[in-house]
DNA sequence: CATGCTATCGCAAATGGTTGCGATAGTGAG
DNA sequence: CTCACTATCGCAACCATTTGCGATAGCATG
């Protein structure tokens, strides 16, 4: 809601067109805050217009990135994952046993890395930051 | 060289099998030692050996990661980066402007996540860590 | 050396994502 | 309202990787 309403004007002002593509994947991202696949909305994009060609999701979704609405990372697999309304930067947290994941705060995440930053002058893109492992209970598990 | 020695009996100790295709990948991954992405690899054992078969490449090395023989992670854009006989483990950093890469030594990757880890009772597989950003010199370019 | 068990292989298809290119259609200007 | 410019689309091919399955072939045993 709200924080989407800008959006076609957002477009437009960088000459770029709103097109009933975008307004469908749009329309799909603002039912989704959370974490998604790009496979999972290529799917629901298809529910809402089952004409939706992948190329096109993507490539949206590349422009959507650059205007700061979604961002994205990968997952323990590598599969992209995107981030809906990222209001805040933040990094995620893969657990490999049972496929969990949480996000790690921007406070959080920047300290992380600040040490890297600091001795090798690196700008790290902790949204794009994705740690995997195991949690707690699958840890446990794994000794048993 | 050394290493690599022993896994003819290595695998043969687990109810494995030694075959020519598995011969193949460990002689190619003997004269690559650093890193590599899983296409790579599939094309070099294709110079050995013309009739490769990628499916055979990939799930030998899954076996040969079992075995600690190489670990894998994925660079920025999500691909399988091998590296091979991790002597210590180690994380990696990309540059997402000039795709550079470089690796962080154990010490420093365990000391990023202790915080971290000790929080959540999350145990970082660190050969799987992989962060992305900016060098200092594509971060200057990006600037002026 | 022959035999059988089953790990591994080759192949073909599917998945997730990207790219090049000609055709379509937003959009600002007249 | 029309026109032209060019951003975007649809399509088809491609890339990297995975999966299922029937056929092949290691290798332990007799």
């Amino acid at each position: 809601m709200g924080t989407w309403d800008g959006v076609r004007e957002r477009i437009r002002a960088r000459g770029m067109r709103w097109t009933p593509q975008r307004r469908v994947l749009i329309d799909v991202l603002a039912r989704a805050d959370g974490h998604i696949t790009g496979a999972e909305l290529v799917e629901r994009c298809r529910e809402v217009d089952p004409a939706t060609i992948p190329s096109t999701v993507y490539r949206t979704l590349d422009v959507l990135e650059d205007l700061g609405l979604v961002s994205h990372s990968h997952g323990a697999d590598g599969r992209e994952e995107y981030h809906v309304l990222p209001d805040a930067d933040h990094g995620h947290l893969h657990c490999l046993g049972c496929g969990a994941t949480w996000e790690i705060p921007e406070a959080e995440a920047r300290s992380l890395v600040r040490g890297l930053e600091r001795a090798r002058s690196f700008a790290v893109d902790v949204t794009h930051l994705s740690i995997a492992g195991r949690c707690e209970a699958c840890g446990r598990i794994a000794e048993g």
